[in-house]
DNA sequence: GTTTTATGTAATTTATATCTTACATATGTA
DNA sequence: TACATATGTAAGATATAAATTACATAAAAC
């Protein structure tokens, strides 16, 4: 699942750990969703697009993707 | 996670069989998002929307909820 | 009035997202 | 050099999405 999650929380100045204590995970939950290994619940995905100020079709939809 | 998935897939006259059968998830599963009892992944959400012809905020964005 | 069709729902099982803990590396900095 | 910060990654445990099976109901069709 390629998204727009990292280069969108760098926009924000965020550390994958600020990203992730914000939205209730950890770390490494952020680090796996970024590199795409992960298939992150629909409520998470919200979350991190609420904490970046974007929406979910920014993030994860395909024609979105930078 | 109310979303908007019911009232799309009614629009599409397509049953839930019919819409679980093309997104690869059984009856009950599509079921139980309309009624937002589930927190889907976000590969089902895509799944969902494209067959829908909606985008993911179509569906599952709160200020796009109907 | 019985037979489909579409849906609701519940119990149990299976697959996997996520957590926890831990160690490694690269970079910047005192 | 030593120390702190940010990130990558891996093994094992836990929580939960989703499957499976099954039964129930309402409405339409015949």
């Amino acid at each position: 699942m390629k998204n727009n999650v990292k280069i969108m929380r760098l926009k924000m100045s965020m550390t994958q750990e600020q990203l992730a204590k914000r939205v209730g995970v950890t770390r490494q939950t952020i680090g796996l969703i970024e590199k795409g290994e992960y298939n992150p619940s629909l409520q998470l995905c919200v979350a991190i697009a609420k904490e970046l100020n974007k929406t979910l079709d920014d993030l994860f939809w395909e024609e979105n993707l930078i």
